[in-house]
Parts: C-alpha cells; structure tokens; sequence
DNA sequence: TTGTATGCGTTATCAT
DNA sequence: ATGATAACGCATACAA
C-alpha cells in the first residue's frame, strides 16, 4: 500500500511561511528565531499539519530513538509485567520499542540482537539465556536478571534478599520445617540467588529446612515423588514452602491439594514474583513481589543515560512480601 | 552515549571491494551483477561485517517496515497473548512492531496514533475504546474487536457462534436452567455479540436462561446479589452459568464457592477467551478459546496486503470449546 | 538573525 | 553490466 504522496515535510513549510529551510528546522527544535519569522512558521506548520519524519532526523544524528526488548515472550505473567513498564517507561521519554519475543532459542536471540543492531537501536535491554551471545560494544545493553560481564549493568531485583525474607517470613509464621523448591535454567543468573538467601535466612532464625531442586529435563513429577516421600501417616513433614517462582507454587498448591492437605492449615506456602491472576485481581500466592516498575525505570535510565560516570555492573532493587491466602496471618497483621 | 563511529556503510565496501557504490547496493538487494564482481562485494560485506541501514533505506522508499499496536496494556492475559502473537507474525516478515500500551486512555489512544503517523509506520493494527478516533487516511489500519466503519477491516473471533456454542455446550452437558452473566464496555463492539449468540443459542434448544448485564461503573457486588437472589434452600436455582470472559468466569467462581456452591456438580461454568494459568499451564475454566494466533496472523496479513483487491470490513475467526474443570464432561468425552 | 549548501546512507536514473 | 549522480527529509556549519 503506497502512502499518499501528500505528506508535507519541511520545504512543503518553509514554502508556505516563505521562509528558507533552516529557519523552519530552527523553528521546530527550538532555536533563536525572530518572532516574526516563528510566528509564521508555526503557523505554516499547523495548516500543513506538519510534522517531522524522524526517520530522516535519525539519519542526520545517527539516534532512532528506538531501543529494543529481547524477553522470552509476553505471556507468561513476569515477562508481561515487564514489557508493560519498559513500555511506559520508554514512552514517556519519548523513545520507541522494537519487542522481539525470543522464546528461549538461543540462537534467536543472537539473531535478534543482529537484527536490532541493523536497525541502528538506540539501545538494547535483554533478558536472555543465551550463555555467550556476541553483543557489539557500539550498543548500549543493560541485562536483566543476568550478569553478562562488567561492562554491562544487570538490574534485577534482590534475591537473595528475597529468599532471605522468604525464610524469614515462614519462621515468623511459626514455621517449625520448610523445603526449598526450585526449577528452571541451571545457568548462573540472579534468581538464583534466591536459594542461597533462603538458606541463610533459616540458618539465621536456625529453622530446619531441605531442599529439592530439579535439574533441566528433569520431569516436574520429582516434586510429587519429593513430597509423597515426605507425608507420614497422611501428615507431610513440612510446614512450610518456599517455590522459586509464582508459577511452581501454583503447580505445588494443585499437587498438595492432591495429596489431602490444607493450605494454609497444614503447610503454607510461598512464592517468588508477585503475579495476579488476570494481571491485576488478587495474588495467585502470598509471595516475594518484584519491584517491576522500578526494575523498568532502572533498565531505561541506565540504557538512556548520556554520560554515565560509572555504569554500575549490578543493581539490585528491593523486594517486598506480599499476603496471598496461602499462608497464615492473623486476620489483623496481613502486612 | 554516542556510537562508535566505525559503522560501515555500503560507501565503505564500495571502497573495500574496489566497485562503485551503485554495485553493491544492486548485490545487497539481489539485482543482476557480473559474478566477478558479486564476490568481490560479498567479500567485502562479510570482512567489513556491513548491515544496511533501515533507517535511511525507508527514506528513499517511504517505507519504515514499522507497525504500531495499540492495546490497552500487556499484563492481561487475552492481550498478553495478542501481542506475542502479532509480535511473531510481524517479524517473520521482517516487519517491526512499535507497542503502545493505552491503558484504556482514550485520548492516549488518540494521541498515540498521531504519534504513530510522524513517526511513519507503514499502518497501525489497533485494539481500542475511544469511539471517534480519528486516523489520517494515509495510514493503514486494521481494528480488532470492533468495527470503525466500512473503510477498515475489523479482525475479531466470532464472538456470535462462541456465546450459541457456549449454550448449546451446557445444553449437551444436561443443564435445564442457565445464565449469562456480564460486563465491560458498553460501547458497541464484537464481544458483546457473545450475548446475542448465547440468547440464541438457549432459544434454539429450548433452554431456559436469565441474563445479567453490569453496566459501566456498576459496582462487581451487584453479581453476589444476583446470585444470592437465585439461591432458595442453599441451593441455586441455576445449573450452568456463561461468563462473557474467564476473568469474569474467575471472580464469579470464588464467589459461587463462598456460596457454598460446588463446581461443577452443582453449577457448571463457561468462560470465553481460553485463558491459561501463567500463560501456558491448564485452563482456568472450561471455555470457548479465541483463535488468537490466527487473529493475529490476519491482522498483520490485511495490513500489509499490497494490494487488496476487497478490503473485507469484518473478519469472523471460528472459536472452539475447550474442558476446563469447571464442566462436568464424562471422563472419555473431554473435546 | 536568516539563508544557503552540504552530507547522513540508500536507491534509482541515467550515461558509459 | 557498471559507474556516476541526484534525490529522499532533515540538521548544521558557514556565508550573507
């Protein structure tokens, strides 16, 4: 579909106000014009209804005022999160957003980030697991949840901190014996730290605790196997749980409840995220929320930033614990 | 952060391979060129690690090889899903996606749109609420889920035969007595024609049902009355409901259980949408599944067709049914 | 202060 | 078939 050939540009202005050129550019970035000079000029522009083809800007200062986003995809509910306040955050500067769900290929990933260097992108924001993706020093990159090296800051949210409360929270709520659950990549990323936190924060309040962590291609069915292990005389071992993500805890839930015990009576649970079901009802857990929001902000300011004194290599933004129905606060203290 | 300056241009392979610029631009875009000389060039591309810039090639060809998305967020799941899906579609064709997150803002809509056009997209595939927007007619657009006139084609699934399925399911699964329950917009839009099909649906099997329809700023308390009002002797009077999404499907599910009321041996439950727990685990209701990678796959196909011969106004997708635990199938029968 | 001219990287139209 | 050159829309250094 061939666009109309009436879009006016600038010579289309300057013709109308009877001005050069440079006076209509002057003019639309804001330098010294004479009034009278501006006062037709942007007068030309409204009748035109003008605007700029930041294409060709672009071209002139080498900026597409585009960044791109690789993440696995949007629907899983963190990853959407993410891509909702990178959005905003990107917006509200003005700056577009090339989204490239990867889908966990790894090789599409380096192709993406091919691809968006062809582009010319301003800048890149990933969350990868391509573990030796080929990055050109001439992008700007800020990671999430992955260190890829020192020259490139990684944002994340802290977890370690956040195993550490988990493990805290479960001893406050009288927690006597908890289990560590966990799954996913085995590559060296930042939620990983959520298992070290978690064990420090028991060793700290000296609560007893195992763990159970599958390796990739393991089948999900080890976690039935674990816990069946563990219930004695129709009782499970454990009081408490902690699941790496929000996600598990949900397959967990269904699994206990399988298994004839209560939730939050017989063993409580928590999560690691902060997901709602549909994206904006009740929590599907209690759980340690991640600071999405601010992990966006974090991710554009650094990318963004002009002169960076020192880019730092890691930031780890706060987490916070979050009431949601499986565990089991006194009516007065849901914190 | 300005970029290294040692981004080469087909000036620079021209130089490298010792041709003239117009001989490399032929080899990039696959035009006839003497052997000789075509290796000479792919040489140089490959030494020099050259990458066309899109950027100046759209401004010669008036052409950014960019569409704009407008929906209201990515965080819930039935949008989640359209933009992973259209995100595919777009770039298996080599075509970017700009996302703008509305947040059911009217004038964000609108204004998003504008921002669109100066920054050329070559069309805009919106899913919006403001009812007069207005889009420039140079800029091709394709709506989803409702009509903005006979001059832009609206991709939606067919919402009619999703609401009569969804009565004739509940018809098949033994329900003499059922409800439609709904709210959302009230501006005209396909989904609402899910009431229409469901009425239909009840008619032509002679199922009696009762409807109720929340509208705009009606507070969601209003369907724990409704149900409340429908309960005589702890038992209520409906045995099948049809929620107009799986949200709504949602909430009124852990209302029905506050009630007392079991699932699905008392009441069964049909949601619309086909949302998944987490975006990739089971179903949260049973419910008639929107074809949204074909949606998707539409939207993107009627945008970018050079040509179209007959724009079609309205494109109706096929829905299926699909178990979701909240109906009571025999055990051999889950379609 | 305003206008003119050049170049950004590419493609296309010319001569050669 | 290949090479030189103009043009796309804009920004800017420089001349007026």
């Amino acid at each position: 579909m061939k666009k109309n050939n009436s879009v006016p540009t600038m010579k289309d202005v300057a013709a109308e106000a009877g001005v050069a050129l440079g006076t209509v550019s002057k003019v639309v970035n804001g330098l010294p014009v004479g009034d009278s000079y501006r006062i037709r000029v942007e007068d030309a522009i409204k009748k035109l209804n003008y605007q700029v083809n930041s294409y060709a800007q672009g071209l002139k200062a080498d900026k597409t005022h585009t960044i791109a986003l690789l993440i696995p995809n949007t629907v899983q509910p963190f990853y959407a999160s993410l891509v909702y306040h990178i959005n905003l955050s990107l917006l509200k500067r003005k700056y577009r957003m090339l989204l490239c769900s990867t889908d966990y290929d790894t090789s599409l990933e380096q192709e993406y980030i091919t691809m968006a260097q062809q582009n010319k992108v301003d800048g890149i924001i990933g969350l990868t697991y391509n573990p030796n993706l080929i990055i050109e020093e001439s992008t700007p990159f800020v990671a999430i949840d992955r260190s890829m090296g020192p020259k490139i800051p990684c944002v994340a949210s802290d977890n370690f901190a956040g195993g550490q409360l988990a493990a805290e929270k479960l001893a406050d709520l009288g927690c006597k014996n908890v289990a560590f659950l966990r799954t996913g990549s085995s590559l060296t990323n930042e939620p990983n730290k959520r298992k070290a936190g978690f064990e420090n924060g028991c060793l700290s309040r000296s609560l007893k605790y195992e763990m159970k962590i599958l390796n990739d291609g393991e089948p999900f069915e080890e976690f039935e196997k674990f816990l069946m292990e563990h219930i004695y005389n129709g009782k499970l071992s454990f009081d408490g749980i902690f699941c790496v993500t929000d996600s598990l805890a949900f397959s967990i839930i269904q699994i206990l409840q399988k298994l004839g015990q209560k939730i939050p009576e017989d063993v409580q649970i928590i999560g690691f995220d902060g997901v709602r079901h549909f994206g904006n009802k009740n929590y599907v857990c209690s759980t340690i929320v991640q600071p999405v929001s601010e992990m966006a902000e974090m991710c554009v300011e650094l990318l963004l930033q002009e002169n960076m004194p020192t880019r730092p290599p890691l930031v780890c933004l706060p987490v916070t614990y979050a009431y949601g129905g499986t565990t089991s606060e006194t009516a007065g203290a849901l914190t």
